[in-house]
DNA sequence: CGGGTTTTTGATCCGCCTCAAAGAATGTGG
DNA sequence: CCACATTCTTTGAGGCGGATCAAAAACCCG
């Protein structure tokens, strides 16, 4: 999992383009607002549960979550939800911009979030000025593609058991990354319904799952933290 | 949809940049063989049911279809099988390569096919000395994440009634922008089995909802070919 | 402490799966 | 061009995983 942000890109001046720190925060601090709430520095606060970033906004700006966790959500009309992406510290929202044909797609604060927002419109950025940007966009985009299929087979082809093992063993891969582990143990800062939206579950199956789970001394949690007693066990559930 | 395949880019020399048709072209000629078989030209004949693609093809080439179904689909290791995209004609089979980190991703033929194979690296491409293929990658890699979302969605949330007209709509559409359907009756080259693995289900169940739709009047379709009798029925499912 | 949110647990139901077998379409070799 | 094998589709009967409905318990925060 790629960990530096494409914050580290531009925080300072790039000598080999005309990418400059100041140009790039003041594109936000200008013009753009958030719901309504004009953007602070280059930082956005949220609190849990709000959306903060919804399709078509202008300039396809790249988000990058510093604390708290995301994720994309995509609404139907009838009020069912899909959890498309959950992004922890350190990740972009998505490096595609959330565009849809329908402007269907929003983000959500799954808890208290700070987040950074910065243009880096693949137009610009890949203008070859800027090689840094560049490989750091194709490598957000691989990690991206990969993450979605993942979650497309486990929707398509897995049981509800082994979806939340995955889930788990996923995040904790990632959070290990980012140094937030320590021996298996690590933050969860997601509610279980957002958990189920995320797998196509209900609420209450996800908590039955999850509560076998503890039975049988595979994992340990309370409200924001998961403990992964049994990684081998749990590693064993997706076959 | 984006219909000019990135072989339009390369058949013929880049007046901006060096990319050169001719060089493109012999990176394939030279080294490369796919499956053993070597590459005749740019064009690559697959039967039906091949496997032809793997994981960790050197380069990162871009396969083009020229006629034929093909899809990427991953395997479970107890033979579960989940397809993660169906490419028509004139669309690419990925702008991302195939790589995964357990090269569990592969490409299969669900007709006879024809493709075309280009090397189309994006840390050669995206150099910004040829702003044409530029554009292209990222028009492919935007489609790509649309299309991925929407079959998260459907897999994630919407019944096997839903994801049956969502996908033969999705292929009308793109069908529609080939110029290949006529009024409502299109080529559809895919086994029941197959379009169950796209979509999360049995063959039997796709069968039976196929069936179903058929008898309410709303689609005709035989081996080869579907026809979507009244298309404001079908989307009306989708609520 | 009190009100709201989140999680757990129980009972029942249904959509889709599994198993099975027949029928239709397609391909193949003589 | 037909006989036969193979692959694909349809249909039926029955079972199960996860959904739904409901309510209590636990947790959180002001």
């Amino acid at each position: 999992m790629w960990r530096v942000p494409l914050e580290e890109a531009v925080k300072d001046d790039c000598a080999q383009c005309e990418f400059r720190a100041g140009r790039v925060c003041s594109l936000w601090l200008g013009e753009s607002d958030c719901l309504g709430k004009p953007i602070d520095r280059l930082v956005l606060k949220v609190k849990a549960r709000q959306t903060f970033a919804r399709s078509r906004t202008p300039g396809r700006p790249v988000v990058v979550v510093r604390s708290g966790w995301a994720a994309t959500v995509h609404m139907l009309p009838d009020g069912r939800r899909q959890i498309l992406s959950v992004v922890l510290p350190g990740e972009t929202l998505t490096c595609a911009g959330l565009l849809d044909e329908e402007m269907t797609i929003s983000a959500v604060a799954l808890s208290d979030l700070e987040c950074c927002v910065i243009e880096a419109d693949l137009s610009v950025a890949a203008d070859g000025r800027c090689r840094n940007l560049q490989d750091i966009f194709a490598q957000l985009c691989r990690d991206e593609f990969q993450q979605m299929r993942r979650r497309l087979v486990d929707l398509g082809r897995r049981t509800s058991e082994e979806r939340i093992a995955s889930f788990i063993l996923d995040i904790m891969r990632r959070q290990e990354a980012l140094g937030a582990a320590k021996d298996g143990r690590f933050p969860f800062l997601i509610r279980q319904q957002d958990l189920a939206d995320a797998l196509g579950l209900t609420q209450v199956h996800a908590s039955r799952v999850m509560s076998n789970m503890r039975r049988a001394g595979l994992i340990e949690f309370s409200r924001n933290e998961m403990a992964v007693l049994d990684a081998d066990a749990l590693n064993l559930i997706l076959s």
